[in-house]
Parts: structure tokens; C-alpha cells; sequence
DNA sequence: GCGACTTTGTGCCCGCGTTCACAAGCAGCT
DNA sequence: AGCTGCTTGTGAACGCGGGCACAAAGTCGC
């Protein structure tokens, strides 16, 4: 997202318009001399995501021994500008040294902790189907600090049936199952009927984050967050260029595919024609 | 709902550095008296994103019997500001009628045109692990326009092996599979280390679209558009909002969770504490 | 210790996307 | 026909994110 923040539904007692910044406002009432550790905390979303696209680079150049980059070297790396990647770093502080760069080390732990990942969140994942499936036996999650905990489903056939080493338990047990077990991750792979119905359940046990693959408006108070993907939706944009590209240059020249290979993608995103 | 998905997420995640314009732009070589049916195309990607979701909503509408609605109606189904809505419908054209709304039908069949839904577009899934299996065995793709024509994979112990309906083939056949099918969106679904590799295959064989679920960078010629999937940043950002509540509210009042539901969350997307 | 070089951190500008607010336009009623 | 009321479509303002370019700051060599 990003997809970037969004708006308020009409009609709805608007709510000031100051919200939908996709800024993540917290000015910090500026207390006193309380030192860095702290300070100002208004990091734009778009510059999260980048960040833990940052920490996964980082990551893997920590493992293969590398001691600092640049933030050039990581620009290219992570498929950014490396302005963007700068400013993306100087909002969580300033930890490189100029005329050297970062240390990885520092730069990992320093992203881990504004993402909060010092603290493992427990993921519930509900609705164990073809996709709840492939998310429980995912073994990239736990490694990254997200343990999934918990399987929900209705299916009488999967109580118990353990998928990824978990149990899969009912959906009438997600109260109790997720306070036992601090569940503060809950991802939706319901049909999408189900899931303003397993939507509700989630957050009346508390949990405040949601991920949701059904492709579905759902409704929850201000206290939670929630984060869609949609496939359907990835297919739809990528469908629209394929059109764009057919009926803008109808009589392309012979050639039907003349690489242009080394041509850095910037982020893995969309490169116009 | 929204939310960039990333955006683009933000989101969209996502944008090229020099390309970074979100901007399809396409000024169109403003073709003589071509009438309006090619109009000035300029649609913002998120705006596309949108378009998407609206589609879907109206296709529930239609099947429905709702025959005509008005951009409010439409806009908190769709969990967006109706402004905003009206002006996205603006960039495909005027099918509205002012005092009344418009037309279900109308709206369908000039999204899908935008959208190049008239055409089905062929899909072709690399990489038939757990997330492999779980988009081939999707139903929702083909009736949405996107039949998954083909998938591929390098364990001999798949080949053959039907998922889906579909045999999977050696990747080896990506050329001659994806020309024979027409294949104009290739999906990557490997482990990280083969993504890239695929991903050139996947251009060298014409495909200009690629959905990527691999947290890697793709490296594409400018001609290919790519979007990637990344579930564990969705969850590092959906973990950076505990965070910020965690550390910036750490005295809660006693009540641990007082809802406030009802309250719409206009897009599905976050909402400030 | 000093100068030259390198890289960070950021002020500033630009442009896109979002939002407001209203004129334009259509239907239906009188 | 004319009037009323409603909804569309959009001009204009605003604000955020992106990118440039440079000053600050630290390192390395001499
Ligand atoms: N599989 C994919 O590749 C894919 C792609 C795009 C979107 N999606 C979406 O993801 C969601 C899941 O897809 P899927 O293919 O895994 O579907 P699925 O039908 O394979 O699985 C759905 C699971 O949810 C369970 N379920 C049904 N009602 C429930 C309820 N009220 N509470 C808890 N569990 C319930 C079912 O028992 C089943 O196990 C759907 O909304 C689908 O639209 C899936
Ligand atoms: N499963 C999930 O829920 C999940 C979540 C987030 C990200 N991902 C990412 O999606 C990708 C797939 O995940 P998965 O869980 O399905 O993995 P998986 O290991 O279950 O499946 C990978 C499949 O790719 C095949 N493969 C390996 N090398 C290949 C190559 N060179 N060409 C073609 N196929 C090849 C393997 O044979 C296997 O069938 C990974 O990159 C993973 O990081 C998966």
C-alpha cells in the first residue's frame, strides 16, 4: 500500500480531514529535554514499507559478513533512490557516519526496533483453506518474528487436524485462545462472506491488527488497523497496463521482445513503457 | 478498504525512481476528431487500484438486481470519500446522470473496457509450493477474467501432476507453453533465489506482467511491468502500528477493549489510535 | 595537524493525489 | 414550461511524498 492512507466514508460525522494524512502524526508534545531516544515520530507509511524492504536487505547482508554499506549501495539494493533511502533512515535517527555509511549491524537493529520487532507479534491465521494452508506451513513468518500461533476455522473435519505444526481450533475459541497466546496479528483467509463475521470476533478479542485477503470492505472501529491484499485487484492494474500498452502503440515494431535487461527496477515496481 | 496496497503501496508500495510518477501518463498524441472513445488517458495508478475495487462492488450490485446507484451509495460500499470516487469514474468517462446516479450495468461494462477485462487475460504460475497450489486451486481468478492457463515448476516429482485442473510443466517449456496460451501475466510463487531467474524467463518468453510473492527486487526491462506481494511487510507494518500504540499511549485506561464499532473504517485502510 | 575526499542528513522545490465546494445538468412535479 | 431538488462532474486549493543538491561532518592520507 501502498498502497497510501485513505479517506473517511461520506456522510460519516467527518472526521477531520487532518486524519487523513498518511502521515502517521505524533508530534510528540514535546516534553521536556527527555534526549533522543524519543524523538519526533511522524514517519509517512509509505516510508515504513520501505523500510522493512531496507531490513530484509540488511539482513541478508549480515549474513553474508557484510560490515556497513553506503546508502548508495543499499539504494540499489533495495531498488530505491538513494535521497529516498537517506531520508527513510534519518527518520528513525541518525546512525551512519558521513564519509562511510552505516553500520548493518546498527541499521538492522535500529529498524527492527521502530517496526517493533524486538517484541515477537503473534499471528491467527483464520480460515484454514488452500490459502490459510499455504500461510500456516510458511516457514518465513516465525523467522521474521511473526509465530504463527493459532488456527481458526469452522470446518468440523479440521478441528484439531494440526497444519504447520499448529492445531487448528474453532472460531468460537478465538477469544480465549487469543489472549492465551497474545495474538496481536489476526489475518482473514475466510470467503468472503465470512469475513466481516471473523472480522468482528478478532477484534472483540482484541486484536488490533488485521490482515485480510478477502476481498471485502471491512468495517472496524478506529482502534484497528487493517491492511487488504487483494489479488484480484493486483491482476486488475496489471491487466490495465497490458490494455494501455494494446491499444496506445497498436503497430509495435517487428521485434516482439528487444531486452533491455540491467535496467534497474527501482522497487520492483511497474516501469512505464 | 484501500490501502495501497500497496499500495502501494504504498504501497503501493512502490514506485521507479525517475518512472516515479504514479502518473499512467499518456497524453495521447492528441489524434485528430477520434472522437471521445479513446479520451485523454491520464489515470492515476491509484486510481486504477480503485477502479477495482469498484468493479467488484458492482458486480455484487448487479447480481443483486440494483440497477442504478449514486456515488454516494457506491462510495461507502466502496469505503472511499465520494469525491474521490466521482472523480476516479471521471477519468473513464461521463455515464453518470446528474439528479440520479448511475447506471449498474453502464459502470461495469466501462470499468471492465478501462481495465482490459474484455479480453481475458491468461495466467501463468511459477513455482507450485504451498502458495502455488493455493493460486492454482483458486476459483476466483477465471470468473474474474484471469484464467490460470499454466504453471511451472523445476520439482520432477510435479511434473505432470495436475493442480487445478492444469498439469504442471518444466519450466524449461515456459517459452513454447506461454506463447501457445497466450499468456499475458506470469505469476512468481518460487523461493527467492529462483525468482529472478524465472522472471527473466518469463520476459524472454514475452510476458509483460508479473505478480511477484518473492521478497526479492526484481531486476526488468522497462517494457515489463511488475507488482510484487510481500506478506511479511505487510505484517512488519502492521507491527509498526502496535508499536507506535504500544510506546506512545503505554498507560492505557483500565478497560482493555472498549469497541466503538459501527464506526466505518472508510477503506478497509488504517485509522489513527 | 591539516587538507582533501567521501558520504550523510536535510532544506527546498516540484508535482501528484486528495479534498472541498460549487456550477452544470437532468428528472420530475406542478 | 418553468421550477425545485438532487447528483454529477470538475476547477482550484492543499498537503504529502519524492528528488535534487548542498552544507555538515567525519575519515583517511600525508
Ligand atoms: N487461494 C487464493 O489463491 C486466493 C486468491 C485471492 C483471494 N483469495 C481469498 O482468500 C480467501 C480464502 O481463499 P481460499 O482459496 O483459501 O478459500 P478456501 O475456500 O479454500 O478456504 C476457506 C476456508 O475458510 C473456512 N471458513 C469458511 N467460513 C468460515 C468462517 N465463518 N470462519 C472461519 N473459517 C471459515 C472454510 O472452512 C475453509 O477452510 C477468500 O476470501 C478468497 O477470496 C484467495
Ligand atoms: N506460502 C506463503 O504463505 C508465503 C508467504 C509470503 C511469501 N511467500 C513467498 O512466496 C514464495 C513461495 O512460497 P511457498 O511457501 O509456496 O514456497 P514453497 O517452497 O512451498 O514452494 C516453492 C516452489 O517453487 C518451486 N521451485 C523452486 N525453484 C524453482 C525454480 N527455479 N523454478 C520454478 N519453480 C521452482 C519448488 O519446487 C516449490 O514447488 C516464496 O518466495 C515465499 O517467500 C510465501
Amino acid at each position: 500500500m501502498a498502497q497510501r492512507g485513505q479517506s473517511d466514508a461520506a456522510g460519516r460525522s467527518r472526521r477531520a480531514p487532518a486524519e487523513n494524512a498518511a502521515e502517521i502524526t505524533t508530534p510528540m508534545p514535546a516534553i521536556g529535554g527527555n534526549g533522543l531516544r524519543d524523538r519526533a515520530r511522524a514517519i509517512p507509511e509509505a516510508a515504513v514499507a520501505r523500510l522493512a524492504v531496507y531490513l530484509r536487505v540488511l539482513s541478508g547482508m549480515r549474513e553474508q559478513g557484510v560490515g556497513s554499506v553506503s546508502s548508495e549501495e543499499l539504494s540499489v539494493a533495495a531498488g530505491v533512490n538513494s535521497a529516498k533511502l537517506r531520508k527513510d533512515l534519518s527518520y528513525i535517527g541518525s546512525y551512519g557516519t558521513r564519509g562511510v555509511g552505516y553500520e548493518v549491524e546498527v541499521l538492522v537493529d535500529q529498524i527492527e526496533r521502530v517496526l517493533g520487532l524486538t517484541r515477537e507479534q503473534s499471528v491467527a491465521v483464520v480460515g484454514i483453506g488452500n490459502l490459510g494452508h499455504a500461510l500456516a506451513n510458511y516457514g518465513g513468518f516465525p523467522g521474521r518474528g511473526f509465530p504463527v500461533t493459532a488456527l481458526f476455522d469452522v470446518d468440523p473435519d479440521l478441528m484439531g487436524v494440526p497444519v504447520g505444526g499448529i492445531p487448528v481450533a474453532h472460531i468460537d475459541d478465538i477469544p480465549s485462545v487469543c489472549a492465551a497466546r497474545e495474538v496481536t496479528i489476526g489475518v482473514i483467509a475466510t470467503p468472503p462472506p465470512a469475513a466481516q463475521a471473523v472480522c468482528d470476533r478478532l477484534v472483540e478479542a482484541g486484536v488490533e491488527c488485521i490482515l485480510n485477503f478477502a476481498p471485502v470492505v471491512l468495517q472496524v472501529p478506529e482502534t484497528v488497523e487493517v491492511r487488504k491484499v487483494d489479488l484480484a485487484v493486483e491482476l486488475q492494474i496489471l491487466s490495465f497496463h497490458v490494455a494501455r500498452r494494446a491499444d496506445h502503440a497498436p503497430a509495435e515494431d517487428a521485434t516482439p521482445a528487444q531486452r533491455v535487461n540491467g535496467v534497474a527496477n527501482p522497487n520492483g515496481v511497474a516501469v512505464r513503457r
